[in-house]
DNA sequence: CGCTGTGAATTATTTCACAGCA
DNA sequence: TGCTGTGAAATAATTCACAGCG
């Protein structure tokens, strides 16, 4: 019923750097890392990549490290690395457009399989080699295409709308670029992606390296 | 020398989302919030909110709640709004384009003051109103345009190359869109966005979700 | 010997719950 | 009275540090 070991989310957020770690070294022809190594490339303390791939099991070997193919394979596994996971792009603006062709051209995990937009002139134009559907539709599209995972790229004001018809139809992984806040029921999950929230995050940092260099400045 | 409450990271990371449901109260007239009222359009705990706000004074009325003009200004300038900041962005790509043009026309608190790409096709094309210069000119493009933050949507590859020279012409607050772990020196920020491992989180979670059906499945 | 896996300690973050003020 | 601000408690995440194994 309730898990054994619930798996931490920020754990959950760092396999897949993990796991591009791995297929890079893999391409390099490494065959073999220690933590260290690994928890290099990824950005983290070598204590907390072990602990984190503690979670799912023990794949190292003590003294050598681990096998790189073969935890690959075990966190891919995990991230869903193997399946096709058909994406459905809800919002066909500059923003979504790009995210269309990136997905299709990217990343063989995900394939795009429908487009929506709300503007007639949009509708019926084609981006990612596929082209979009009439946003009305989008009931019958989820039917049809069945996707797993919707990526939502419209205006602010319609995306919580967008989400809510998204996950009364049955997807219920949400990426969100649309700039609110949404709210889905338990048992689906949204992440947010927000330009604007990003850069203003960076903004408090800038202006506190700026404080601090007019307090030194003093002391000095 | 060392301040006196270190503002937690995790604080630092809502504040642009309490600022934006203030906005949007304030230019629906709303002039006061609980909160109560604010924690839910932000989407989180009450009690959150309020420590959130306590890091930084006192700024609302027992009893009442907040004015929401007053939390706007407060919050406002911690985050950089008023300020202009001059924004460079790196790589103008499919990607690049978008962002560029987003960031142009959404967001009056960041302006984009420079393009650099490294093909010679895309240099000399304009994007979000500003003509794309040459990558090799990273440093003055830099000196000349003072960017404050820079936006990395380069190839995975040229990423970090092209991020140690930022640091190095004194940007010292990134916004990386390369499918890369990238490294700084402290003082500096990097904040990363990643389409693919965001949808590969997802895939987990989806991933997760079937489990839990087969598994309710078999008990009935 | 060297590196993994992990208890224990530490640190960070969130929530509870209520005193205190408008 | 009703809601803020905040100690204290609870929870989550990370790091330490070392036993244990190949």
């Amino acid at each position: 019923m309730t898990n054994p070991h619930p798996i931490p989310d920020a754990t959950i957020a760092r396999l897949p750097a993990y796991l591009r770690a791995l297929v890079e070294m893999d391409a390099q022809g490494t065959a073999r890392v220690s933590s260290g190594e690994l928890a290099e490339a990824a950005g983290v303390q070598p204590a907390l990549l072990r602990r984190d791939l503690s979670h799912f099991g023990s794949y190292g070997t003590r003294g050598v490290g681990y096998e790189v193919p073969l935890l690959i394979r075990e966190i891919g596994e995990h991230v869903g690395s193997g399946t096709t996971w058909p994406v459905l792009l809800v919002g066909v603006g500059n923003m979504g457009r790009a995210l269309a062709t990136h997905l299709t051209v990217l990343d063989r995990d995900f394939r795009l399989v429908a487009l929506l937009d709300a503007d007639p002139a949009v509708v019926g134009t084609r981006a990612g080699g596929v082209e979009v559907c009439d946003q009305a539709e989008l009931e019958q599209v989820v039917a049809a295409t069945r996707p797993r995972i919707a990526v939502v790229t419209t205006p602010a004001a319609a995306a919580q709308q967008v989400v809510d018809r998204l996950v009364a139809a049955g997807v219920h992984s949400i990426l969100n670029f649309a700039p609110v806040t949404l709210v889905v029921p338990p048992g689906s999950t949204v992440r947010s992606v927000d330009l604007s929230q990003e850069l203003h995050i960076l903004a408090f940092h800038e202006a506190r390296r700026a404080a601090e260099a007019v307090v030194e400045e003093k002391i000095s």
